[in-house]
DNA sequence: GTCATGTCTTGACACTGTCAAGCAGAAATC
DNA sequence: GATTTCTGCTTGACAGTGTCAAGACATGAC
C-alpha cells in the first residue's frame, strides 16, 4: 500500500500536477522542473503524469495555458471601467508585468517555446486570446489617433517591449516576496514607455 | 589508448568545447543541450569540461559572453560610416536581430539568465559593451532631437522591442537556412519599428 | 455480479551532471 | 639528463532524470 492516506483515484490529478508544477517551478526556476518530483509532490508515482500530459513537455504546455488564461482575466479587469484608449493600453501594459511578476510558475514556462509544444489547442487559444486583447486596444489607438498607424507592427513592438521589460525584471526563483516600492517604479516605467510609445523619442 | 587519432593534451579545448556547444544547440535548441554529447562530439571524455568551466552553467555562460563580442562587433559594423543618429539606432536593431537569427546556438543562451552565471566577469563585460553602444545611440537621438528624452527608459525600451522580435522570429532549431525574403520583410519591419520609436503612435 | 475501461503503479532502460581518484604528458627543478 | 611537480584529461561511480511496457486497482456500464 504505496499511498495510504488517499484514496486510488486522485479526483483532478491534471490540476494538481500543474500547481505542483507551477510551485516547484516559482521555487527553482523552469530549470529546476522535473517531472519526477513534480509528482513527488502531488504524492503519485512518477509515471503518473505521463498517463495526463504525455510527455514533460505536455504539462508545461498545459501550464501556459494557463498562464495565458490568467494573462487575459488581468487584461479584462485592468480595462474595466478605462474609456480611454491610451489609458487602456497602458494599463494593460501595467497588467501584463504585474500578472507575470506575481507568477513566475506560469511565466518562466509561457513565453520560452523550447519547453512547449505549440501545436497544442488550448495554448494557442489562449496565448491568441491574449494577443486579440493588445490588437483590439491598438486598434483603438488608431481609430482614436491616428488612422494610418500600422496595427501588427504597433503590436508586435509593444507586445516585445512589455515582455522584455518583464523578462529583465522578473523575480529570481525563490524571491516570492513582491517589493513594493520596486513594483510602484515599475509602473512609472511603464507610464514613461506608454509615453514614448504614443509620441516617440523624437521632441514634438 | 582510449582518443588513438589525438595527442593527449588538446590545444585549445575550452575553445573546441564552446564550438561543439554552439554546433548542438544549434541543432537541438538550448533543451537538447548536454555537457556528455558536447565532450563526446569534441572527442575528449565526459568529465572533461568540468577542468575548464566547472558547470555546464560555466561553459553556457562562456558561449553567452561570446555571443556578445560577435554582437558588439556587429553593432560596430552596422554604424561604420553613417553619422545621422536614427539610422545608427536602425542599423543597430537590423543588426542585433540578424545577428540573432544568423547564431542561434549563441543566442539561444545568452538571454535566458537561467542557463547562465551572471556574476562572469568575461559576460558582465561582453553584455555591458553592447548595452553600453545602444545607450551611447539612445544619447545621440537625445542630443539631436529631444533633450528631455529619458535615455534609460528609452534603452529598456528600445533593447526590449528588438530583443522581443528577435526572439518571436528565431529560427527553430534544425532550421538552419536563413531564408531572404523572410529577412527582407523583418528588415522593413524593423525599419517601422525605428519610425514608430522615432515618431510614436499618435499622428503627428 | 461480471466485465470493460480509465487511472495509477511498478520496474526497467538508457541517459544525464557531478564528484573523487588516478593516469599521462609537459614543464620545471635539480 | 633524471626527478619532481603540476596541469590536462580519463575512469569509475553515484544519485537523479524522462520514457516505455506491463501490471494492479477502482469505478461505471451492463
Amino acid at each position: 500500500m504505496p499511498m495510504a492516506t488517499r484514496t486510488y483515484h486522485h479526483g483532478d490529478l491534471p490540476a494538481a500536477l500543474r500547481a505542483a508544477t507551477v510551485e516547484l517551478i516559482t521555487e527553482r526556476g523552469p530549470t529546476g522542473f522535473s517531472l519526477r518530483e513534480v509528482a513527488r509532490r502531488a504524492g503519485v508515482s512518477h509515471a503518473a503524469p505521463a498517463h495526463h500530459f504525455g510527455t514533460s513537455k505536455g504539462l508545461l504546455t498545459s501550464v501556459a495555458a494557463e498562464g495565458f488564461a490568467t494573462l487575459c482575466e488581468a487584461f479584462d479587469e485592468a480595462v474595466d471601467g478605462l474609456d480611454d484608449p491610451v489609458e487602456r493600453l497602458n494599463a494593460m501594459g501595467k497588467a501584463y508585468v504585474s500578472t507575470a511578476l506575481n507568477n513566475p510558475g506560469h511565466f518562466g514556462v509561457m513565453c520560452t517555446d523550447e519547453l512547449i509544444d505549440d501545436d497544442d489547442e488550448a495554448f494557442i487559444e489562449a496565448s491568441m486570446g491574449a494577443y486579440q486583447r493588445l490588437l483590439d486596444g491598438i486598434t483603438a489607438i488608431r481609430d482614436a489617433h491616428n488612422p494610418s498607424l500600422d496595427i501588427d507592427a504597433a503590436a508586435t513592438m509593444t507586445w516585445s517591449a512589455v515582455h522584455g521589460y518583464a523578462t529583465l525584471h522578473s523575480a529570481l526563483p525563490g524571491v516570492a516576496e513582491k517589493n513594493e516600492t520596486v513594483l510602484a517604479s515599475m509602473d512609472e516605467t511603464l507610464d514613461s514607455f506608454t509615453r514614448m510609445m504614443m509620441d516617440g523619442y523624437r521632441e514634438r
